[in-house]
DNA sequence: TCATTATGAACGGACATTCATTCACCTGAG
DNA sequence: CTCAGGTGAATGAATGTCCGTTCATAATGA
Protein backbone atom coordinates (compact mmCIF):
# COMPACT_ATOMS: atom_id res chain seq x y z
CA UNK A 1 0.00 0.00 0.00
CA UNK A 2 2.85 2.23 0.99
CA UNK A 3 5.57 2.10 -1.62
CA UNK A 4 4.19 2.41 -5.20
CA UNK A 5 7.16 0.13 -7.03
CA UNK A 6 6.46 -3.29 -5.54
CA UNK A 7 2.55 -3.18 -6.40
CA UNK A 8 1.89 -5.11 -9.38
CA UNK A 9 -1.25 -4.93 -10.87
CA UNK A 10 -1.41 -8.49 -12.00
CA UNK A 11 -5.12 -8.32 -12.42
CA UNK A 12 -4.90 -5.30 -15.12
CA UNK A 13 -2.13 -7.09 -16.55
CA UNK A 14 -4.35 -9.78 -17.43
CA UNK A 15 -7.12 -7.42 -18.36
CA UNK A 16 -4.79 -5.62 -20.73
CA UNK A 17 -3.13 -9.03 -21.97
CA UNK A 18 -6.91 -10.16 -23.19
CA UNK A 19 -7.89 -7.03 -24.30
CA UNK A 20 -4.53 -7.19 -26.78
CA UNK A 21 -4.62 -10.98 -27.69
CA UNK A 22 -8.56 -10.71 -28.59
CA UNK A 23 -7.72 -7.82 -30.85
CA UNK A 24 -5.18 -9.47 -32.54
CA UNK A 25 -6.72 -13.19 -32.57
CA UNK A 26 -10.66 -13.28 -31.63
CA UNK A 27 -12.22 -14.67 -29.30
CA UNK A 28 -12.04 -17.81 -30.82
CA UNK A 29 -8.07 -17.43 -30.80
CA UNK A 30 -6.94 -16.60 -27.68
CA UNK A 31 -6.66 -19.47 -24.91
CA UNK A 32 -5.81 -18.11 -20.94
CA UNK A 33 -2.55 -19.97 -21.71
CA UNK A 34 -1.49 -17.29 -24.52
CA UNK A 35 -2.96 -14.50 -21.96
CA UNK A 36 -1.34 -15.88 -18.72
CA UNK A 37 1.57 -15.93 -21.10
CA UNK A 38 1.28 -12.37 -22.57
CA UNK A 39 0.72 -10.90 -19.38
CA UNK A 40 3.90 -12.46 -17.64
CA UNK A 41 1.74 -14.15 -15.06
CA UNK A 42 1.10 -17.99 -14.43
CA UNK A 43 -2.10 -19.80 -16.03
CA UNK A 44 -3.35 -20.25 -12.79
CA UNK A 45 -3.18 -16.67 -11.65
CA UNK A 46 -5.85 -15.17 -13.76
CA UNK A 47 -8.44 -17.51 -11.97
CA UNK A 48 -7.59 -16.08 -8.87
CA UNK A 49 -8.66 -12.68 -9.83
CA UNK A 50 -11.60 -14.06 -12.38
CA UNK A 51 -13.92 -16.92 -11.69
CA UNK A 52 -13.88 -17.84 -15.51
CA UNK A 53 -12.67 -16.67 -18.72
CA UNK A 54 -16.08 -14.67 -19.29
CA UNK A 55 -15.75 -13.32 -16.17
CA UNK A 56 -12.28 -12.36 -17.21
CA UNK A 57 -13.98 -10.83 -20.84
CA UNK A 58 -16.31 -9.11 -19.24
CA UNK A 59 -14.08 -6.98 -16.62
CA UNK A 60 -11.80 -5.99 -19.47
CA UNK A 61 -15.19 -4.89 -21.71
CA UNK A 62 -16.17 -2.85 -18.47
CA UNK A 63 -12.55 -1.57 -17.61
CA UNK A 64 -12.68 -0.73 -21.72
CA UNK A 65 -15.95 1.16 -21.56
CA UNK A 66 -15.13 2.98 -18.66
CA UNK A 67 -11.98 4.65 -20.00
CA UNK A 68 -14.18 5.50 -22.77
CA UNK A 69 -16.85 6.85 -20.57
CA UNK A 70 -14.02 9.11 -18.57
CA UNK A 71 -11.82 10.13 -21.82
CA UNK A 72 -15.95 11.58 -23.02
CA UNK A 73 -17.02 13.05 -19.56
CA UNK A 74 -13.54 14.88 -19.46
CA UNK A 75 -14.06 16.56 -22.91
CA UNK A 76 -17.48 18.00 -22.36
CA UNK A 77 -18.26 21.75 -21.63
CA UNK A 78 -21.87 21.25 -19.73
CA UNK A 79 -22.76 24.46 -21.07
CA UNK A 80 -22.25 24.66 -24.52
CA UNK A 81 -25.29 23.52 -27.19
CA UNK A 82 -25.92 19.73 -27.80
CA UNK A 83 -24.43 19.80 -31.57
CA UNK A 84 -21.14 21.24 -29.91
CA UNK A 85 -21.29 18.73 -27.01
CA UNK A 86 -21.84 15.80 -29.67
CA UNK A 87 -18.96 17.29 -31.09
CA UNK A 88 -16.48 16.97 -28.39
CA UNK A 89 -17.78 13.45 -27.11
CA UNK A 90 -17.28 12.12 -30.60
CA UNK A 91 -13.70 13.60 -31.06
CA UNK A 92 -13.05 12.48 -27.28
CA UNK A 93 -13.95 8.98 -27.98
CA UNK A 94 -12.48 8.61 -31.09
CA UNK A 95 -9.10 10.18 -30.16
CA UNK A 96 -8.75 7.82 -27.06
CA UNK A 97 -9.84 4.68 -29.38
CA UNK A 98 -7.53 5.82 -32.01
CA UNK A 99 -4.46 6.14 -30.10
CA UNK A 100 -4.68 2.33 -28.85
CA UNK A 101 -6.35 0.32 -32.00
CA UNK A 102 -6.08 -2.82 -29.86
CA UNK A 103 -9.16 -1.60 -27.45
CA UNK A 104 -11.04 -0.18 -30.02
CA UNK A 105 -10.28 -3.69 -32.17
CA UNK A 106 -11.86 -5.89 -28.89
CA UNK A 107 -14.71 -3.38 -28.66
CA UNK A 108 -15.84 -3.98 -31.98
CA UNK A 109 -15.07 -8.04 -31.56
CA UNK A 110 -17.03 -7.86 -27.94
CA UNK A 111 -20.07 -5.99 -28.93
CA UNK A 112 -20.59 -8.27 -32.16
CA UNK A 113 -20.46 -11.31 -29.99
CA UNK A 114 -23.01 -13.20 -27.91
CA UNK A 115 -21.10 -11.64 -24.98
CA UNK A 116 -22.71 -8.43 -25.20
CA UNK A 117 -26.06 -9.70 -24.91
CA UNK A 118 -25.11 -10.75 -21.74
CA UNK A 119 -23.38 -7.65 -20.81
CA UNK A 120 -26.01 -5.57 -22.46
CA UNK A 121 -28.61 -7.07 -19.22
CA UNK A 122 -26.46 -6.35 -16.32
CA UNK A 123 -25.96 -2.77 -18.31
CA UNK A 124 -29.85 -2.28 -18.48
CA UNK A 125 -30.20 -3.59 -14.85
CA UNK A 126 -27.01 -1.05 -13.73
CA UNK A 127 -28.01 2.04 -15.67
CA UNK A 128 -26.86 2.29 -19.19
CA UNK A 129 -23.50 4.21 -19.79
CA UNK A 130 -24.50 6.46 -17.17
CA UNK A 131 -21.95 9.42 -17.77
CA UNK A 132 -22.61 9.09 -22.17
CA UNK A 133 -25.82 8.98 -21.60
CA UNK A 134 -26.48 11.90 -19.33
CA UNK A 135 -24.24 13.64 -21.54
CA UNK A 136 -26.99 13.35 -24.41
CA UNK A 137 -30.03 13.55 -21.82
CA UNK A 138 -32.12 16.56 -21.22
CA UNK A 139 -32.00 19.43 -23.76
CA UNK A 140 -30.39 16.57 -26.47
CA UNK A 141 -32.99 14.06 -26.25
CA UNK A 142 -35.63 16.66 -27.88
CA UNK A 143 -33.52 16.66 -30.89
CA UNK A 144 -32.77 13.26 -31.67
CA UNK A 145 -34.27 10.58 -33.79
CA UNK A 146 -36.78 8.33 -32.54
CA UNK A 147 -35.00 5.01 -32.30
CA UNK A 148 -34.01 3.05 -29.45
CA UNK A 149 -30.91 4.32 -27.49
CA UNK A 150 -28.69 1.45 -28.58
CA UNK A 151 -29.20 2.43 -32.34
CA UNK A 152 -28.85 6.00 -32.24
CA UNK A 153 -25.45 4.96 -30.17
CA UNK A 154 -24.63 2.89 -33.23
CA UNK A 155 -25.58 5.63 -35.56
CA UNK A 156 -24.08 8.76 -33.92
CA UNK A 157 -20.75 6.89 -32.30
CA UNK A 158 -19.86 3.70 -34.62
CA UNK A 159 -18.24 5.24 -37.04
CA UNK A 160 -15.59 6.48 -34.56
CA UNK A 161 -15.26 3.19 -33.30
CA UNK A 162 -15.00 1.80 -36.35
CA UNK A 163 -12.58 4.21 -37.68
CA UNK A 164 -10.41 3.36 -34.85
CA UNK A 165 -10.02 0.45 -35.38
CA UNK A 166 -8.40 0.96 -38.71
CA UNK A 167 -4.29 2.19 -38.47
CA UNK A 168 -4.66 5.10 -41.29
CA UNK A 169 -4.88 8.44 -39.86
CA UNK A 170 -7.56 10.59 -41.35
CA UNK A 171 -7.08 14.61 -41.92
CA UNK A 172 -9.14 16.52 -39.70
CA UNK A 173 -11.06 18.28 -42.11
CA UNK A 174 -12.41 14.55 -43.40
CA UNK A 175 -13.33 13.88 -39.39
CA UNK A 176 -15.43 17.01 -38.97
CA UNK A 177 -17.15 15.34 -42.13
CA UNK A 178 -18.30 12.90 -40.64
CA UNK A 179 -18.86 13.74 -36.98
CA UNK A 180 -21.42 16.24 -38.63
CA UNK A 181 -23.03 13.62 -40.52
CA UNK A 182 -23.12 11.57 -37.61
CA UNK A 183 -24.94 14.65 -35.71
CA UNK A 184 -27.34 14.22 -38.68
CA UNK A 185 -27.94 11.07 -38.58
CA UNK A 186 -29.13 10.70 -34.69
CA UNK A 187 -31.15 14.30 -34.97
CA UNK A 188 -34.82 14.85 -36.15
CA UNK A 189 -35.19 16.74 -39.15
CA UNK B 1 -37.95 -44.51 -55.44
CA UNK B 2 -38.72 -40.40 -56.13
CA UNK B 3 -37.18 -38.77 -58.88
CA UNK B 4 -33.46 -38.46 -59.31
CA UNK B 5 -34.70 -34.49 -59.19
CA UNK B 6 -35.54 -34.90 -55.50
CA UNK B 7 -31.96 -34.33 -54.64
CA UNK B 8 -31.28 -32.27 -51.56
CA UNK B 9 -28.68 -29.62 -52.11
CA UNK B 10 -26.61 -30.83 -48.52
CA UNK B 11 -23.78 -27.93 -49.18
CA UNK B 12 -26.16 -25.88 -48.60
CA UNK B 13 -28.06 -27.11 -45.84
CA UNK B 14 -25.01 -26.96 -43.93
CA UNK B 15 -24.16 -23.36 -44.54
CA UNK B 16 -27.83 -21.97 -43.95
CA UNK B 17 -27.32 -24.11 -40.20
CA UNK B 18 -23.61 -22.41 -39.87
CA UNK B 19 -25.07 -19.34 -40.64
CA UNK B 20 -27.99 -19.31 -38.39
CA UNK B 21 -26.19 -20.92 -35.43
CA UNK B 22 -23.35 -17.99 -35.47
CA UNK B 23 -25.94 -15.74 -35.49
CA UNK B 24 -27.01 -17.13 -32.43
CA UNK B 25 -24.38 -18.49 -30.35
CA UNK B 26 -21.53 -16.35 -32.11
CA UNK B 27 -18.30 -18.47 -33.70
CA UNK B 28 -17.50 -19.77 -30.09
CA UNK B 29 -20.54 -20.92 -29.35
CA UNK B 30 -21.13 -23.22 -32.95
CA UNK B 31 -19.67 -26.71 -33.17
CA UNK B 32 -19.40 -28.91 -36.46
CA UNK B 33 -21.88 -31.34 -34.72
CA UNK B 34 -23.83 -28.97 -33.64
CA UNK B 35 -23.77 -27.53 -37.53
CA UNK B 36 -24.24 -30.83 -38.96
CA UNK B 37 -27.51 -31.55 -36.68
CA UNK B 38 -29.39 -28.44 -37.64
CA UNK B 39 -28.75 -29.28 -40.98
CA UNK B 40 -29.97 -33.11 -40.31
CA UNK B 41 -26.55 -34.31 -41.77
CA UNK B 42 -23.99 -36.42 -40.00
CA UNK B 43 -21.16 -35.12 -38.70
CA UNK B 44 -18.71 -36.36 -41.21
CA UNK B 45 -20.96 -34.48 -44.39
CA UNK B 46 -19.62 -31.60 -44.15
CA UNK B 47 -16.53 -32.70 -44.50
CA UNK B 48 -17.11 -34.02 -47.70
CA UNK B 49 -17.74 -30.74 -49.23
CA UNK B 50 -15.55 -28.48 -46.98
CA UNK B 51 -12.07 -29.03 -45.94
CA UNK B 52 -12.74 -27.53 -42.92
CA UNK B 53 -14.02 -25.13 -40.43
CA UNK B 54 -12.88 -22.44 -41.40
CA UNK B 55 -13.70 -23.15 -45.22
CA UNK B 56 -17.09 -23.51 -44.28
CA UNK B 57 -17.13 -20.46 -42.95
CA UNK B 58 -15.27 -18.57 -45.46
CA UNK B 59 -17.91 -20.48 -48.13
CA UNK B 60 -21.07 -19.13 -46.32
CA UNK B 61 -19.78 -15.65 -45.98
CA UNK B 62 -19.14 -15.59 -49.95
CA UNK B 63 -22.59 -17.43 -50.25
CA UNK B 64 -24.13 -14.48 -48.30
CA UNK B 65 -21.77 -11.49 -50.00
CA UNK B 66 -23.14 -12.69 -53.47
CA UNK B 67 -26.65 -13.03 -52.37
CA UNK B 68 -26.21 -9.38 -51.29
CA UNK B 69 -24.65 -8.10 -54.73
CA UNK B 70 -27.52 -9.85 -56.15
CA UNK B 71 -30.15 -7.99 -54.08
CA UNK B 72 -28.24 -4.65 -54.67
CA UNK B 73 -27.75 -5.06 -58.32
CA UNK B 74 -31.09 -5.71 -59.07
CA UNK B 75 -32.48 -2.67 -57.39
CA UNK B 76 -30.41 0.02 -59.23
CA UNK B 77 -31.15 1.96 -62.44
CA UNK B 78 -28.25 2.65 -63.82
CA UNK B 79 -29.33 5.81 -65.88
CA UNK B 80 -30.36 7.79 -62.14
CA UNK B 81 -27.95 9.73 -60.54
CA UNK B 82 -25.71 9.05 -58.09
CA UNK B 83 -27.19 10.21 -54.83
CA UNK B 84 -30.20 8.08 -55.87
CA UNK B 85 -28.60 4.90 -56.85
CA UNK B 86 -27.50 5.16 -53.69
CA UNK B 87 -30.47 5.62 -51.66
CA UNK B 88 -31.35 2.32 -54.17
CA UNK B 89 -28.54 0.07 -53.15
CA UNK B 90 -28.68 0.92 -49.64
CA UNK B 91 -32.50 0.25 -49.25
CA UNK B 92 -32.13 -2.99 -51.36
CA UNK B 93 -29.02 -4.25 -49.26
CA UNK B 94 -31.24 -3.48 -46.21
CA UNK B 95 -34.42 -4.75 -46.94
CA UNK B 96 -32.51 -8.06 -48.31
CA UNK B 97 -30.77 -7.89 -44.38
CA UNK B 98 -33.60 -7.16 -42.67
CA UNK B 99 -35.87 -10.16 -44.81
CA UNK B 100 -33.81 -13.01 -42.69
CA UNK B 101 -31.82 -11.20 -39.65
CA UNK B 102 -29.74 -14.20 -39.25
CA UNK B 103 -27.53 -13.43 -42.42
CA UNK B 104 -27.19 -9.95 -40.92
CA UNK B 105 -25.85 -10.99 -37.44
CA UNK B 106 -23.32 -13.58 -39.51
CA UNK B 107 -22.12 -10.93 -41.45
CA UNK B 108 -21.49 -8.52 -38.40
CA UNK B 109 -19.67 -11.03 -36.44
CA UNK B 110 -18.05 -12.23 -39.48
CA UNK B 111 -16.62 -8.94 -40.31
CA UNK B 112 -16.01 -7.88 -36.63
CA UNK B 113 -13.47 -11.31 -36.83
CA UNK B 114 -9.87 -12.59 -37.62
CA UNK B 115 -11.58 -14.41 -40.49
CA UNK B 116 -12.47 -10.96 -42.21
CA UNK B 117 -8.40 -10.25 -42.68
CA UNK B 118 -7.94 -13.75 -44.45
CA UNK B 119 -10.96 -13.35 -46.37
CA UNK B 120 -9.95 -9.84 -47.56
CA UNK B 121 -6.83 -11.02 -49.03
CA UNK B 122 -8.99 -13.35 -51.30
CA UNK B 123 -11.28 -10.69 -51.98
CA UNK B 124 -8.89 -8.02 -53.05
CA UNK B 125 -7.36 -10.45 -55.37
CA UNK B 126 -10.57 -11.47 -56.35
CA UNK B 127 -11.71 -8.12 -57.13
CA UNK B 128 -13.53 -6.29 -54.40
CA UNK B 129 -16.93 -6.84 -54.63
CA UNK B 130 -17.83 -6.64 -58.37
CA UNK B 131 -21.34 -5.44 -58.66
CA UNK B 132 -21.15 -3.42 -55.70
CA UNK B 133 -18.21 -1.58 -56.60
CA UNK B 134 -19.22 -0.78 -60.02
CA UNK B 135 -22.56 0.66 -58.88
CA UNK B 136 -20.60 3.18 -57.36
CA UNK B 137 -18.13 4.01 -59.16
CA UNK B 138 -16.79 6.22 -62.79
CA UNK B 139 -19.45 9.26 -62.42
CA UNK B 140 -19.91 8.70 -58.26
CA UNK B 141 -16.26 8.64 -57.21
CA UNK B 142 -15.87 12.33 -58.21
CA UNK B 143 -18.00 12.71 -55.67
CA UNK B 144 -16.95 10.55 -52.94
CA UNK B 145 -15.01 11.59 -49.68
CA UNK B 146 -11.13 10.36 -50.21
CA UNK B 147 -10.80 7.68 -47.60
CA UNK B 148 -10.06 4.20 -48.10
CA UNK B 149 -13.05 2.28 -49.76
CA UNK B 150 -13.65 0.06 -46.72
CA UNK B 151 -14.16 2.29 -44.78
CA UNK B 152 -16.76 3.98 -47.68
CA UNK B 153 -18.26 1.03 -46.93
CA UNK B 154 -18.58 1.13 -43.85
CA UNK B 155 -19.48 4.52 -43.34
CA UNK B 156 -22.59 4.13 -46.16
CA UNK B 157 -23.59 0.75 -45.51
CA UNK B 158 -22.64 -0.05 -41.97
CA UNK B 159 -25.82 1.46 -40.75
CA UNK B 160 -28.04 -0.63 -42.80
CA UNK B 161 -26.15 -3.70 -41.86
CA UNK B 162 -26.22 -2.94 -38.18
CA UNK B 163 -29.90 -1.79 -38.34
CA UNK B 164 -30.80 -5.13 -39.94
CA UNK B 165 -29.89 -6.79 -36.95
CA UNK B 166 -32.11 -5.78 -34.99
CA UNK B 167 -35.57 -7.05 -34.92
CA UNK B 168 -37.77 -3.44 -34.51
CA UNK B 169 -39.04 -2.34 -37.52
CA UNK B 170 -38.11 1.49 -38.39
CA UNK B 171 -40.68 3.72 -39.68
CA UNK B 172 -39.98 4.40 -43.45
CA UNK B 173 -39.47 8.26 -42.23
CA UNK B 174 -36.41 7.27 -40.34
CA UNK B 175 -34.90 5.08 -43.20
CA UNK B 176 -35.21 7.65 -45.32
CA UNK B 177 -33.37 10.16 -43.53
CA UNK B 178 -30.90 7.66 -42.06
CA UNK B 179 -30.24 6.60 -46.29
CA UNK B 180 -29.12 10.77 -46.86
CA UNK B 181 -27.58 10.72 -43.99
CA UNK B 182 -25.31 7.95 -44.96
CA UNK B 183 -24.99 9.36 -48.28
CA UNK B 184 -23.90 12.87 -46.96
CA UNK B 185 -21.44 10.42 -44.81
CA UNK B 186 -19.52 9.26 -47.68
CA UNK B 187 -20.05 12.72 -49.73
CA UNK B 188 -17.75 15.33 -50.07
CA UNK B 189 -19.19 18.71 -49.04
C1' DT C 1 3.62 -16.89 11.95
C1' DC C 2 -0.53 -16.47 9.19
C1' DA C 3 -3.10 -14.79 5.22
C1' DT C 4 -3.05 -13.76 0.81
C1' DT C 5 -1.53 -14.37 -3.72
C1' DA C 6 1.08 -16.94 -7.26
C1' DT C 7 2.37 -21.06 -9.52
C1' DG C 8 2.09 -24.58 -13.28
C1' DA C 9 1.40 -29.42 -13.81
C1' DA C 10 -2.49 -32.15 -14.30
C1' DC C 11 -7.40 -33.16 -15.40
C1' DG C 12 -11.55 -33.69 -17.88
C1' DG C 13 -14.44 -32.31 -21.34
C1' DA C 14 -15.25 -30.38 -25.80
C1' DC C 15 -14.26 -30.03 -30.35
C1' DA C 16 -12.39 -30.41 -35.18
C1' DT C 17 -11.23 -33.84 -38.00
C1' DT C 18 -10.69 -38.71 -39.80
C1' DC C 19 -11.92 -43.01 -41.83
C1' DA C 20 -13.77 -47.60 -42.37
C1' DT C 21 -18.09 -48.70 -43.68
C1' DT C 22 -22.69 -48.21 -45.72
C1' DC C 23 -25.80 -46.27 -48.97
C1' DA C 24 -27.89 -44.41 -53.34
C1' DC C 25 -27.69 -44.14 -57.80
C1' DC C 26 -25.97 -44.95 -62.23
C1' DT C 27 -24.10 -47.82 -66.12
C1' DG C 28 -24.17 -51.15 -69.39
C1' DA C 29 -23.75 -56.11 -70.25
C1' DG C 30 -26.62 -59.93 -70.61
C1' DC D 1 -35.88 -55.43 -67.96
C1' DT D 2 -32.43 -57.08 -64.59
C1' DC D 3 -28.75 -56.97 -61.96
C1' DA D 4 -23.52 -56.97 -60.95
C1' DG D 5 -20.35 -53.75 -60.37
C1' DG D 6 -18.60 -49.07 -59.98
C1' DT D 7 -18.56 -44.33 -58.09
C1' DG D 8 -19.06 -40.74 -55.15
C1' DA D 9 -21.76 -39.15 -51.23
C1' DA D 10 -23.12 -40.00 -46.52
C1' DT D 11 -22.47 -41.78 -42.08
C1' DG D 12 -21.13 -41.51 -37.09
C1' DA D 13 -18.08 -43.63 -33.91
C1' DA D 14 -13.32 -43.01 -32.86
C1' DT D 15 -9.14 -40.10 -32.37
C1' DG D 16 -5.99 -36.82 -30.85
C1' DT D 17 -5.47 -32.12 -29.58
C1' DC D 18 -6.49 -28.07 -27.36
C1' DC D 19 -8.18 -25.44 -23.70
C1' DG D 20 -10.65 -23.91 -19.52
C1' DT D 21 -10.29 -24.88 -14.99
C1' DT D 22 -8.51 -26.89 -10.58
C1' DC D 23 -5.55 -27.63 -6.75
C1' DA D 24 -1.63 -28.96 -3.99
C1' DT D 25 2.22 -26.40 -3.05
C1' DA D 26 5.36 -22.39 -2.82
C1' DA D 27 6.35 -17.57 -2.38
C1' DT D 28 5.29 -13.16 -0.48
C1' DG D 29 4.62 -9.75 2.86
C1' DA D 30 2.40 -7.91 7.04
Amino acid sequence: MRSAKTAVDRPALVRRALVELVAENGFRGTSMAAVAERAGVATGTAYVHYESKDDLVVAAYQEVKRGLSAAGASAITPTAPPAERFRQLWYAIYEHLASDPARARFLVQFEASPYAAEAHADYLAAEDDPLLEAALKEDMAALLVDLPLEMVFELGFGPALRLATADASIEDAVLDQIVRSCWRAITRE
